[in-house]
DNA sequence: TCCAATCGTTCGGCTTGACGAACACACCGT
DNA sequence: ACGGTGTGTTCGTCAAGCCGAACGATTGGA
C-alpha cells in the first residue's frame, strides 16, 4: 500500500525540516532554487500544490533527493536478535524468513534473514512488477535465481534478480542461512 | 548526486510505461485517477509540468509508489561471487568492505558485504543526512550502532541504526562478516 | 536614535496547468 | 454500409501556480 497521507502537508513539513537542517532561510533557499520565496512560503505553509518542476528545483538546491520531499522520515535504532521477530514458515520447503525491516513510508525495500534446510525448492510466483531481489550467503550453499536460470551461490556469494518472475530458492547444505534484501523500486 | 535527468521526460517515460504494464488505456487511467485524459495526455507527450496532486493521483490508480515515477528503472540479474567486485579496505582497522549493489537512478541504497577482523575500531563521521544503515551479522560478534550507544551482535542478529550521526563498526571475533544496507531514505 | 539589512508574509499580474468537448481513427457486430 | 464503442489527440475556457513588489517585524551597527 503505497502512497500513505496527504501529500501536501507531508511536503510541508518535509520542506520546512530540510530548510532548516541545511540553515537556511526562506529567502536564501528561494534564491538559490531559483523560485519566488513567495512560492515557498506558501508551500511550507501547507498551502498551494506545487508543480513538479518547482518541487525538484528545491531538491536540488537542498540537496537531497526527490523523494525525501514527498515521503515522512525514518525511525531510530532498533535490534532484532536472530530468532527474534516475524518469521514465515513453510514446513514444504524447510524455509525460514524474518522479517527484520518491513517497508515503512520512506522506504521502498524489506529486509529478511532466509534460514534454509536441504529439500523441495521454494518456488516463489511473481511478486509486484518492478521488484527486483538480492541475495548474500552467509553460510552455506543455495540455488537461487529465476526458475530458467538459477544459479548456485555458497558464503559471500551476491545475487541480484528480478522479483517480479518465476523463481526459486533452495538449500544445498544443511544450516544454510542468507540475507534478502527485496526491493519494490 | 541525487536528482539526475530533467524528470519531465522521465515521467513522460515511467508514465506510459507503468500505464502499458498495468495494461491500462489512457482513456481508463485517466477515469480512474481523477483527471482529464488530455491532461495525460500531455503529460506522457512530456509537454507540461505536472502538479504533485496529479501525480499522485496517478501513482495511486497505478498502484505504484510516488518515486517510482519520478526515477528511471533499474536492470536484471547479476551475481558477484565472493572475493569479486569493487572493494574497499581499510588496513587500519582491519576492515573490508564490498559494495554489491550501488545506487543506481531509482535505487536509494547501497548493499555492502563487511569483512572484519579485531583491533581498532572502525570510526565512521556522519554520511548525507537521512541516512540509514542496516546490519545482518552472518559470522563472528561485532560491536556496533551509534557511538554513544553501540550494541553486540552474534549471528543472525540484526540491527538499525542512524547513518548521519557519528557510529562505529568492531569486529570482536576472527573471521567476522556480515551484511550491511545502507539507505539514503 | 536612526538607518540598513534580513527575516517571512501578503497582495495584483501574468502564465500555465487542468478540465471538458469535439475531433479523427480503428475495431466490432449488426 | 452503418451505428456503436474503444483508442488517443487537439482546442478553448477557467482556475491556480508562480512571480515580483510592497509590507510589517526583527536585528545589529553607526
Amino acid at each position: 500500500m503505497p502512497n500513505t497521507g496527504a501529500p501536501l502537508e507531508v511536503i510541508a513539513a518535509s520542506l520546512r525540516r530540510e530548510r532548516e537542517r541545511a540553515g537556511l532561510s526562506l529567502s536564501e533557499l528561494a534564491k538559490r532554487a531559483g523560485i519566488a520565496k513567495s512560492t515557498l512560503s506558501q508551500l511550507e505553509s501547507g498551502s498551494g500544490n506545487p508543480s513538479v518542476e518547482t518541487l525538484w528545483a528545491l531538491g536540488v538546491a537542498l540537496g537531497v533527493p526527490f523523494s525525501r520531499l514527498v515521503d515522512p522520515p525514518t525511525p531510530r535504532v532498533r535490534v532484532i536478535r536472530a530468532g527474534e521477530g516475524p518469521a514465515i514458515y513453510s514446513e514444504r520447503a524447510h524455509y525460514t524468513a524474518t522479517l527484520l525491516a518491513s517497508c515503512p513510508p520512506g522506504a521502498r525495500r524489506d529486509i529478511y534473514v532466509l534460514n534454509l534446510e536441504p529439500g523441495a525448492a521454494r518456488e516463489s510466483e511473481p511478486h509486484m512488477p518492478g521488484t527486483t531481489e538480492h541475495l548474500v550467503v552467509s553460510a552455506g550453499r543455495v540455488l537461487a535465481g529465476p526458475r530458467e536460470e538459477p544459479v548456485e551461490l555458497g558464503p559471500g556469494d551476491y545475487l541480484l534478480y528480478p522479483g517480479d518472475v518465476p523463481h526459486t530458492c533452495q538449500a544445498l547444505e544443511p544450516g544454510t542461512s542468507a540475507v534478502m534484501v527485496m526491493e519494490h523500486v
